[in-house]
DNA sequence: ATTATTTTTGCTGTTTATTGCATTTTTTAT
DNA sequence: ATAAAAAATGCAATAAACAGCAAAAATAAT
């Protein structure tokens, strides 16, 4: 038998049952354990499928075709990122919510990095669900379709029963004065919940939201511990939060 | 005999089988294995087959059979999904299961279809947060990275406060008789709930998993309110899972 | 027709690839 | 902590690929 018919075997049944173990491969294909190792080594490499231990899956589900092209300001929002990332370290619960400046934060963590994260945003999820070192849990509940995330009674309940490190959050509006506001009440029940299950609470921003207002409350601009922007932590443009306990980065 | 000839021979002898051993050919030709070996070198620089180790494979067999699209078997789930679409009426309360056919279900569904739907699916509530007028709730629990499914022993709890009308789930295995199988122990269990948690189960299942079995078993053939095949119903594959209660699509 | 030239073919020895086995290391489960 | 399973490593036997060469066959030129 061919080595190419061989490794046309193994995809297949990987692909019919979304995983396989090396034994029963071996047995099937009446070659030796080592054989099979040695070719399911080679599909992983060629991106095929992935290599587990004692077995293989299927790619099927891994391929993040939702790559986004189009976000707003994705500049911006890459630079805020990279400086939230320095906030993370090993071992830590995090908390990363929905929105683009959130999802460009999954997107830039590091394959070595080491926490939990817990998200309500399906692609942050989605997104976070390729890193092998996160252990990620979705918080459930009904799911708004423009937003992607889950909201409601039932997400806001669930977040009641959680404690993390550090929250990452984006929001709507932003004003030194009038604090973190929506457009939405749904939203701001939910950040609300958010803030409350964190013990530090960090604000991912553009700096083109600053001093803007809107009619529902999240919080104060005091219950923000870290406020990052793409800005320089000295631009004049962050003045007005500079009297208030708020670390800019 | 011209190498026309023996080069015609030989891509007849690809084609018919998908593959050849170059011994075979040299014996069957009765020329030397090298001027085999020239004349499958030369096929494979013509694009006429590709010239791999100890022998020749057709262009079609790996082309074909391998992922154009990343989704194995795509045609079959794909008529799979559109017999378990007549299932779904207004008004209902389902949940759709993870894996490749459940996500094509979800995918098919029509805009104009009103019901609410339960998953643990990351891709399935992706897509179905793009239907309109279907509600869309989440259930939550740490994600696989694998499956991008909710697992654990919270998405099991989440589960058994529900109940819903339809749940259509797939499998990695299935048997007559030995009903329901899969190859993971947490997998099981939450099938288990899934199950539970509904008052009729639908399996979508493509043919080339019947009559195949693992080492944990979910449930019982009977457990299964309807099976969904790409085959017709009359199929006589089909005959071993005539005289249990299923209903059979 | 004969010779020269090119192409094809088979052979030789050498290099490389594949495979299974034995042993050690790592991972996993109990 | 311990036992079992799987992975990695090194090794040897076998098979295949390759390069170079010379004989044979086909082709071209005189």
């Amino acid at each position: 038998m061919l080595k190419e018919e061989r490794q046309q075997t193994i995809l297949n049944e990987v692909d019919l049952h979304n995983r396989i173990l090396l034994t029963d491969i071996a047995e099937t294909l009446d070659v030796s354990i080592d054989t099979v190792r040695r070719d399911v080594k080679e599909l992983d490499a060629d991106q095929k499928l992935r290599k587990v231990h004692g077995g293989a899956i299927s790619l099927g589900f891994t391929t993040s075709s939702t790559r986004n092209t189009n976000i707003y300001a994705l500049q911006e929002k890459t630079k805020i990122a990279q400086k939230a990332l320095s906030l993370l370290t090993d071992g830590s619960v995090i908390f990363i919510d929905g929105g683009t400046t959130c999802l460009e934060l999954a997107r830039l963590i590091p394959l070595d990095l080491e926490f939990t994260c817990f998200t309500l945003s399906l692609p942050v999820a989605m997104e976070l669900s390729s890193k092998p070192n996160v252990t990620v849990i979705f918080i459930g509940g009904e799911i708004s379709k423009d937003a992607q995330i889950s909201i409601g009674a039932n997400t806001i309940h669930n977040l009641s029963e959680i404690k993390v490190d550090y929250s990452f959050i984006g929001t709507g509006y932003v004003d030194s004065k009038y604090g973190l506001t929506e457009f939405d009440w749904d939203i701001v029940q939910l950040k609300k919940a958010v803030i409350k299950a964190a013990k530090k609470t960090v604000l991912l921003c553009i700096s083109e939201k600053l001093n803007s207002q809107h009619r529902y409350k999240t919080c104060d601009i005091n219950s923000i511990n870290t406020m990052i922007t793409e800005l320089e932590p000295e631009d004049k443009l962050l003045n007005l939060f500079r009297n208030h306990d708020i670390r800019l980065l």
